[in-house]
DNA sequence: CTAACTATGACAATACCTGTCACTATCATA
DNA sequence: TATGATAGTGACAGGTATTGTCATAGTTAG
């Protein structure tokens, strides 16, 4: 083998197996130590970025930068994952923020110059709009670390004007609409809730807090566990069933809550049903209204009485 | 320099300039054509894709697909390039969507045990969400490629229950909450319009339509130029002045065409002002009365005796 | 203290790399 | 049709770079 294709092995050798001693990679080469060392060093001075200690248990190591071994990728490749990349840049708060933008930028150096310009060409022609919030996420990598590791956190949380401290293993992170959530299992309520990521005004380990429990089988991926659009509610239900118009369908589409609830018509009209938590009438009748004339509300009578409480309410303040 | 070096260095320089050759190589390398003639042939065995041609005019081209030269990634980058793409998957409609997921793939192979082990924990554990639509956006890549290319379509646009032929000049494409709007000059209007790209009936280009503009300086960055959410509209303005309470304010920010009108106050609540089309009174009628208590109109009269109409005709509704 | 590591230098053998030259093949174009 | 620009191949000699071996030294965990 080659002295040129023995480097580029290596290169994605020593990526493969971060720690790792000369006469182990000699063994596998078929060459001797001090060409595997003489090679090491080469490597170090085309940008691996090797470290090494010697002793037993010693070895060499990679550092946390990695070497990718070189890619071929397509043309369209290179451009789509610019692309990603560029569509979350609306997102003023993302773990991975700085990652992200480093990771661009290094793409975008080392491509050539007929491709940068048809990156410049597209990047003002395609976009991903995502409301721009002035709510502050500061935790979302203390949440997501947590998630995956299984921890426990104490947080302190704002819930209708007051704020509690709870302890809380998350389950994951998602945004949507520009806001972040946390479905997390919830030491106090003894379930899994799902938690504004801005309304959680500190977040940290506490080790008094209690152990935790095994949630690895519940992900992002399984949510039917979830309660509905603000974690919060009692046992007490009630069916609900609301006639919708074509418009109607569409902007239930847009919800993530209506899903199970949705149910459509071949010429596009649909319904809403099934049960829901009765401390969520006063979301569900605020919905209803916002449809307009696309949404007419037919049970639970609590709900048609809400709906026209808040309407001649509203009715009441024009006059 | 040595060969090995030389070659890593090839291999960027052959990326960079599509096409060459070998003597040009040869000169830029200080070494024989022969030389440069047998590490081309080194480069190919190593999987660049090369492709030569002989004769005048002919040299060597690097096919659709490129090598990237081995890039120092931190691990943290390469698992954010992953998530950016990752969060793209709930989009069914994407320019690039192939691309997109076969790079994810080949950047998923390359990645060593460790890290991949990393993606896989969180990847369950993280999410964009975006409301999956029913509706079909088959002319996206279309769309996109006229935008930079400034070329002029011919589409069937249903609107308003009819379908109509326009020659459109796209000015780019955006996703917005589950739908892809395609903001162009519109020859039948003579101006800027926003179109829902599922509207979009047909696309194709055209001999016999209309010379394109030079709408180069117009893209998605400076799109002040755009008329209102609909994109239909006269030319008769009137006066907005709606007052809105904390929660009014927080809806609205989730809105596209708001933030020129958007006014926030230090406490939390604030105002919508500004000029509006008459022909979007029913629009914004609507839009204040889904936010119930959180908005009340103010001016024009109009509006006020549009959503007092709207609300008597919703509570006749549940007489 | 020892074994398991890295680290470096010197040197000889040799494998590989390089340039040169000679030749062939293809193709655009003058 | 002739010509020049281009790729492609083979052979060979000279030279350089690569490699393995050996010697030696430094560091550190156990």
């Amino acid at each position: 083998m080659s002295k040129s294709k023995r480097l580029l092995d290596l290169m994605m050798t020593v990526n493969r197996k971060r720690k790792f001693t000369v006469k182990e990679l000699a063994d596998e080469f078929n060459v001797s130590s001090r060409t595997i060392l003489r090679d090491l060093q080469e490597l170090g001075e085309l940008g691996v970025p090797l470290y090494s200690e010697v002793g037993p248990h010693g070895g060499y190591q990679v550092l946390n930068e990695r070497i990718l071994p070189p890619i071929a990728f397509t043309e369209e490749e290179a451009v789509a994952i610019f692309f990603a990349s560029h569509a979350l840049r609306h997102y003023k708060y993302l773990p991975f923020k700085q990652e992200s933008l480093s990771a661009q930028h290094k793409f975008y150096n080392y491509m050539s110059g007929d491709v940068r310009d048809r990156i410049d060409e597209m990047k003002n022609r395609i976009d991903f709009l995502t409301p721009v919030r002035q709510a502050e996420f500061p935790y979302l990598s203390l949440l997501l670390e947590a998630a995956t590791g299984q921890k426990v956190l104490l947080i302190h949380y704002e819930s209708k004007g007051q704020g509690k401290e709870r302890w809380i293993q998350p389950v994951g992170i998602y945004a949507h609409n520009g806001l972040w959530y946390c479905p997390a299992y919830c030491f106090l309520r003894g379930d899994i809730r799902v938690f504004r990521c801005d309304r959680i005004r500190s977040a940290g380990y506490d080790e008094s807090g209690p152990a935790a429990r095994d949630l690895r089988h519940v992900h992002l991926g399984n949510k039917e566990g979830y309660s509905s659009h603000t974690g919060q509610g009692d046992e007490s239900l009630v069916r609900m069933w609301v006639e919708l118009g074509h418009g109607g369908v569409q902007a239930c589409e847009a919800e993530l809550w209506s899903s199970p609830l949705l149910h459509i018509r071949a010429d596009g009209t649909g319904w809403l049903e099934g049960e829901i938590q009765k401390s969520d009438l006063g979301f569900f009748a605020r919905f209803a209204i916002g449809l307009c004339d696309e949404a007419t509300v037919q049970e639970p009578p609590e709900l048609v009485a809400e709906v026209k409480r808040t309407l001649t309410g509203m009715l009441a303040r024009y006059k």
